[in-house]
DNA sequence: TGCGTACCGTACCGTTCGGTACGGTGTCAA
DNA sequence: TTGACACCGTACCGAACGGTACGGTACGCA
């Protein structure tokens, strides 16, 4: 069925990632217009004549590449995912303080250009629609794939900033989660439901605000901090 | 079926609504019908030949009544947001500290038994799913019936504890939204994507979880807190 | 008694969409 | 040249859905 030989694997994919269905590059092609078909219309402007006509192909190898609509749908999510394959931190060297805070605002601002990326959400919308029919599995698929990625990268900067003396806490889990609801709070949320948010449309405006909730993480769980 | 009494216009209206369309109380089971197929089935179970077969009503009434279909939906969005009018806080009376905190931690339970309650996450998952759809105003309806309210209190609260000695900021709605975020986090993106979200299944664990959240609020907002 | 109103249940129509089938084209290999 | 293969474009089918129309029924009112 699915013959993988020219999938030239890019990146170093050690961990042992669990479905990976390798997609040819005529497949990914059809995948982009997908995605570009979502971002704009949503679900709806998925129908399988609209994709095989935005992609130039067949219904015929909709089917066969996809299985069915459904297919199509999380392929799409586990293609995007592929794509946001980030370099999972660096090397967790001894960084002084002010550095590190730098890697935190870092990590925040990706994290809020991620999430309110046009792509980003247009596929949450897309899970959470389907999150509702029974054996809809897009959610875990999106949670999976995206929130893993960008969960190991922050708890890896946590624990670095914690063995370099820089925070304190007992749970990376929690602290981590703290972090992104200082970050994040409901702004996620709201772009969702299609509202403007002034402090993810400029860099300036969003460098302010994850400056201000870095700040407010290092009170809570800085070196210096109360028990 | 519950019909609960048709209590027209409970509640002191005062803040000059935009388009307050009362319901009758046939429109009312009619909506509370849909409601139910929303939470069972999404949004694909709510088809005007099966609204109409739950509800025991004609389609012809769900037209003259509703409009079109995205009537039905804007009305179902509009009615569950009148039935959660809240009562908008106490009289904002000098509290103690400690009591006050509990205030604070009933907020906060309040919040997320909303959140994760079944209708809400069905209607949210609704209006996201509508979001991407142009003309679509069912996100700004649910933002402004919904969020509204809870914003609302949540704020006089925050100022009463702020006349009261008990806080110390500048900015209600920044010092609102911290605390919105270190209550919420990410669990209504995770609720509505369909995941288990262990700290909303009991009251125990809801309490555990919002007692640790105020606990780092009034470690950022307390009024012995650092500037 | 008759009439208007509001409503229910069903039948109907046009459209859209998921899914399948078929003919035609380019390519590679023997 | 011949065949196998992968693919495109189009046509087609059945089902589901939004929306409309019509007949029938209960109730209030003059």
């Amino acid at each position: 069925m699915d013959h993988h030989e020219h999938s030239r694997h890019d990146g170093a994919d050690t961990d042992g990632a669990p479905l990976d269905e390798a997609f040819t590059p005529r497949q990914e092609e059809v995948l982009e217009a997908a995605l570009g078909l979502l971002v704009e219309g949503g679900e709806r402007a998925i129908t399988t004549a609209g994709l095989a006509r935005a992609a130039n192909c067949s219904k015929e190898s909709l089917y066969k590449w996809f299985g069915d609509r459904d297919g199509v749908l999380a392929a799409m999510i586990a293609y995007q995912a592929s794509k946001v394959r980030v370099a999972v931190g660096g090397p967790a060297a001894q960084r002084p303080a002010d550095t590190y805070r730098a890697d935190l605002e870092g990590f925040g601002v990706d994290l809020l250009t991620v999430l309110s990326g046009p792509a980003s959400l247009a596929l949450n919308r897309l899970a959470i629609g389907q999150a509702s029919r029974e054996g809809s599995r897009l959610g875990d698929l999106l949670v999976a794939r995206g929130r893993r990625a960008v969960s190991t990268r922050a708890k890896a900067l946590l624990e670095a900033g914690k063995r370099a003396g820089h925070l304190r806490f007992e749970d990376t889990q929690d602290a981590f989660e703290t972090l992104y609801g200082l970050i994040v709070r409901d702004m996620h949320v709201r772009l969702m439901l299609g509202e403007h948010v002034p402090a993810t449309h400029s860099d300036q405006a969003m460098a302010n605000h994850v400056a201000g909730a870095v700040d407010q993480f290092f009170r809570l769980y800085g070196a210096d901090a109360k028990p």
